[in-house]
DNA sequence: GGCGTATTATAAGTATGCTTATGAAATGGT
DNA sequence: ACCATTTCATAAGCATACTTATAATACGCC
């Protein structure tokens, strides 16, 4: 294989094994009737609260005016709480809510159940040589970036 | 690190450098005028000619009717042909027009490009090496997919 | 050969995301 | 202190994808 079909051939796996790990993971949270939208507003406030709106969309990679719906929804529900920053009136700070952690502990499973699926067969010194180089991919895309 | 925050890390890496590709790539399009689904379109279409839409959706990882409307704008703007089949009056055949041609030879440089970046680097080895991990990656999830 | 089922494309309605515009509040230069 | 600029959240309108339903046609079993 020459080296530009092998790096043609390896954003095609790239993309499809990302697509698959995305399915994946829908298809179980599906089941236990989480949307795609709503799990990942939840699953970045698991890693980090207290974020503002703007904050939030940037790491969540949406724009800012797609979180505002999916946050109406989740805290017409009771899952997240918008509170105000006392030192800057034009900005709220996103919690979860107690209500939400039952959702967060089926999340974490189901994450675990799709990793342990997608790298069956892997040895860890595969797992973090794949790791590894991912990395250095993202690095090579996220420089310009902003 | 533990064997499972490895793990963790791995689908974090694969899921950024999945989007950090697409993007790098939808931001180079975007110049061309190219839109997403519209190059997405096109660029199975170059792999492969004269599917039904439905085959097509399912190569696209769409569903059959966004394909419809996507076709539907492509077709007006004649860059693609829907060709009745001959034995079975139900469905179309997919094809590209030669008025494609120029935007296609855009894709493929812009392509080139973007994994130019990505891949930055990266050894022709270590290439190699990421391509047949994610394969593996890929064959773990894409067992159960129908 | 004939009828039930499957398949193909599409339509209607809904969800979700984006671009662009807007009002309120903060910030910075002078 | 004042005005221009920036930032934050949201609104309106549009693009795109999905779920579910439907009409036309093909297929398969008996």
């Amino acid at each position: 294989m020459s080296k530009s079909d092998s790096e043609a051939q390896m954003s095609f796996e790239l993309h499809s094994a990302a697509r698959l790990l995305r399915r994946n993971f829908d298809r179980r949270a599906r089941e236990h009737g989480l949307t795609r939208s709503r799990w990942q507003v939840l699953w970045h406030l698991a890693r980090q609260e207290g974020l503002k709106q703007a904050e939030l969309a940037e790491n969540m990679d949406v724009a800012p005016i797609s979180l505002t719906r999916q946050l109406d929804n989740l805290e017409q529900e009771g899952l997240v709480e918008r509170r105000r920053d006392d030192s800057d009136r034009r900005c709220f700070r996103i919690y979860l809510t107690e209500a939400a952690q039952p959702a967060l502990t089926v999340l974490r499973e189901l994450a675990q159940a799709t990793r342990e699926q997608a790298l069956e067969g892997l040895s860890a010194r595969e797992v973090d040589q794949l790791q590894k180089l991912l990395g250095r991919v993202r690095q090579n895309l996220s420089r310009d970036e902003k």
